[in-house]
DNA sequence: TTGAAAGCGCTAACAT
DNA sequence: ATGTTAGCGCTTTCAA
């Protein structure tokens, strides 16, 4: 721990006791202490790079001002950064540190990351997750003021704040559908993944709306199974004018199969995707749904210090929009 | 924060004093307490779940045990998730916690981070950079215990762990030369980068050696990048028989830009990328150059430990290791 | 072998 | 309007 100076330095030098110090550091020392004096302690805080201590501070207060975060695997995989990266903007904005622990997936590191959050003192405690998911939480985790992030409690009993994957899903089919397409293929991820399942239902509410079925198959989620089915799927004079991406990393499998067959996109073939990865959507001009993760993270920190404040959450999902970003993967169908 | 089990309501459920309790959870009981008071504290701790309360012991202690790191942009990103990952874990297995700030390459967030986890009275300060990169500390960092972790210091002041890129280039060069390339082009990132730069020494290196000359190309950092120059480069009969990238990324341009032009790989181009980038690498069978973002990770907290316990740093530079992942993407030259 | 007491740096109730 | 004091929960002398 580095320097040594104190509010008692700081009270010496500018000649006032440290109650004074307190007042004029903490706000509340209008009405209570002479203008002068109150002069001479930011003089003296400024001289001296007094900064208080926040630890004596937490134990006086009996608060940290501190958020526990446990993550799944958002630091390992990147995927979900954002989320993080924001609600600590929003926490910092408001006197909040987050302590981020990344466990990997780790069911065993999970429970030792509530253990060692709650022997903290933090003052309220997330469970963050990679991508939408189930999460029981660790034992203990309830018992504090809690929330999840991108990811729902299969007990319902603590609320978590997600993102609207049916929305997303029918908005993208509904931009294609509005294009002119009626023959959509849609590469779902593996349908044992909460979020594949959800956007299916979107999908297939649009085509619904429209008098269409869905054309599902079941693909997975990276740049491998994109080029596989694509290859499989566009090689044939009845392929779909169009592919709904489960991901964007899926979308540039397909993008490298139809390079292949010589398909151009997106003069004979439409391709959305999903997520708007940074890494891939924007090289590729890739049309895609964002997933909020930066409103996410957000809006999580908001509704936390709410229910740490004591006041409700009004519910037990609380949906974030997922906005379609258009590029230019999409065109009318050729035929 | 939560509950409010004491050490004092554990001294009274086993009958004994406070300082009792202490000893026995610092494991400093022996010859000091009796056999059977020692049971006795052990069953109160668990009857009751006591924790101890760290802000407490931070404050007595004058030791938080924790370590701020700073990084500019590796959440939002991901890029060098695991470094942060694993330096957690190697912190965590000590008895430490990792407080991470990220500020997405702004300086005067970096500046308020540094002062925050001053404040924090963090036991040591890190500066985590998302890819090797020159970093001039923010003021006060400096003063603390503290490292730098895939950064170097232009002023020499604070030491570095970071990668060895030269190495890197070199080992990836002399395996295209082994297996029998003698065209080579290297599509570099950006020079004003530190890695690009020394990855180019690396390679030209390792061709020297050979008694070849380099084919530098320079090139950026993305798929579409790839996917141009490759265009670019690979349409002419006397195109290079191998391809070193940038990175993973540009590599899966340069895949993109060999479909389109017909041409097989490895059978009619051999390529190798730069990151082992897990979203693209194994994916694509990519043999390419690890960052040993883990390695580094965990050195980085051997090392910082070492400071802050007082032991000097045998050099400003630490490297890791850059080791080669062989896949399928390189073969003999078919000419 | 154990308990009483001081004190880490801060804030807030209470005197002055 | 300002200073004195108690105490947050813990560890660590120091007496008993």
């Amino acid at each position: 721990m580095g320097k040594r100076i104190t509010s008692h330095d700081v009270a010496r030098r500018a000649g006032v006791s440290r109650s004074a110090v307190s007042l004029v550091l903490n706000g509340r020392a209008e009405g209570a202490i002479s203008a002068q004096n109150q002069e001479a302690v930011l003089r003296a805080v400024n001289e001296l790079g007094y900064r208080p201590n926040t630890v004596a501070r937490s134990l006086r207060n009996a608060s940290t001002h501190t958020i526990g975060v446990v993550t799944d695997s958002i630091l390992s995989t990147g995927f979900g950064g954002d989320m993080v990266n924001e609600a600590t903007r929003a926490a910092a904005a408001r006197g909040y540190l987050l302590l981020v622990v990344d466990c990997d997936r780790n069911p065993v590191r999970e429970q030792e990351a509530v253990q060692v959050l709650k022997s903290r003192q933090c003052d309220g405690l997330m469970l963050a997750a990679e991508h939408l998911r189930e999460w029981q939480p660790p034992p203990g985790f309830a018992d504090e003021k809690c929330l999840l992030l991108d990811a729902v409690d299969p007990s319902g009993q603590v609320p978590g704040v997600v993102s609207d994957e049916v929305g997303g899903a029918r908005s993208a089919t509904e931009l294609l559908l509005r294009a002119g397409h009626r023959e959509i293929a849609y590469l779902t991820g593996e349908s044992h993944y909460l979020a594949a399942g959800m956007r299916v239902q979107g999908h297939t509410k649009a085509l619904a709306a429209a008098g269409l079925g869905p054309q599902l198959v079941e693909c997975g989620w990276d740049i491998s199974d994109g080029l596989r089915v694509g290859l499989r799927l566009l090689d044939s004079p009845d392929r779909p004018t169009a592919v709904l991406c489960a991901n964007d990393r899926v979308a540039a499998g397909v993008f490298l199969a139809a390079a292949r067959l010589g398909l151009s996109i997106p003069d004979e073939l439409s391709v959305v995707g999903y997520d708007n990865d940074r890494n891939v959507a924007p090289h590729l001009g890739l049309t895609t749904i964002s997933l909020p993760h930066r409103a996410m993270g957000a809006r999580a920190i908001e509704v936390l210090l709410d229910v740490m404040a004591g006041r409700a959450v009004e519910s037990t999902r609380l949906l974030v929009d997922s906005p379609v970003v258009e590029r230019a993967s999409v065109a009318p169908p050729s035929r």
